[in-house]
DNA sequence: TTGACCTTGTGATGTTATAACATACACAAT
DNA sequence: ATTGTGTATGTTATAACATCACAAGGTCAA
């Protein structure tokens, strides 16, 4: 079942959001981490499209619901869901993406769709940057992978655009 | 003689500085480019010191010496020479930093330094993720591998900070 | 009740990037 | 000489992304 990992390939959405939402709270009660409204619902308007949004369009949404307007409302509660792991940060785009393997170890890479904009997550460990890595003294913490290309999809609708 | 690769030994700067602009040269020429004087004086500045710059920083020290004021002026010239494959935009930092293997083939993952913010390029395709995008039905077309860290000097003087 | 800590509200500001339009120059065709 | 075309540059304005700084509320334990 590589859907999951893929994230081209169509799913059983709402289940997916509800499992994500149930993971988040187990994590948080576990973690002692305060899951509030606002933080809550940033993940789920995330999770609600698997698509990255960038900050200020989450704030529009939140806005529009009463939960706050100003920048640092929506940067704050998605600093604490990437701090959770719950969210990542979508370098390339200066965006936010729910994670699709919520609860699973993470070194995160995402394909994403420069037609389309779909981003996928994958696992994909870089071994020939850990060995580099490893081979000049660098001690390696954090790893952004992000690839651009076309979706499936993409690729078939508008040849190569 | 790895430092070339990784970037965090020190090196012969100034033949690397000449050897970097000729090669700038020899290629604009061979693809009827044109290294225009900001163009090429862009190049230098990113080239003088290894380290990643902002737009702005480039900005300034082209406002400082006549050669140009507003935005435009500078991303144009770091466009140029990204599409070039001369310079190397890290994502991470919103920055730009000359490439350090001028003419050679292009796949480059990055190592910052999280304290110092030296910036070493490395060659790491990421064999994992093109197997994750064969399998998915991916068309990768490019790849962002930046990797945060400490450098080896940064580890000794700071302990882990 | 007080203080420590965390979270939120809000105004102002800082930083990065591009849109849009005008100008200048080189070089070729008329 | 003039006009056209393409490329590069100059300039204004604005979009888009992100943080600072400070005030106010809530919870909980001393
Ligand atoms: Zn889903
Ligand atoms: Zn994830
Ligand atoms: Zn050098
Ligand atoms: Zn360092």
């Amino acid at each position: 079942m590589p859907s999951d990992t893929l994230g081209f390939e169509s799913h059983d959405h709402s289940s997916c959001v509800v499992a994500a939402l149930e993971t988040a709270e187990r994590q948080c009660k576990e973690s002692k981490a305060q899951l509030t409204p606002v933080r809550r619902r940033v993940l789920e308007i995330l999770l609600e499209s698997h698509a990255a949004m960038g900050a200020y369009d989450v704030l529009a949404r939140l806005d529009a619901e009463g939960l706050g307007s100003k920048p640092p409302v929506a940067y704050r509660a998605l600093g604490f869901l990437v701090d959770q792991g719950f969210v990542h940060r979508i370098e390339r785009l200066n965006a936010f993406i729910a994670c699709t393997h919520p609860g699973a170890s993470h070194d995160p890479a995402f394909m994403i769709c420069r037609e389309c904009g779909l981003v996928a997550e994958a696992q994909a460990a870089n071994l020939a940057l850990q060995q580099a890595a490893a081979d000049s003294g660098f001690l390696l913490e954090q790893t952004v992978i992000e690839a651009e290309g076309l979706c499936p999809a993409c690729q078939t609708t508008g040849a190569t655009a």
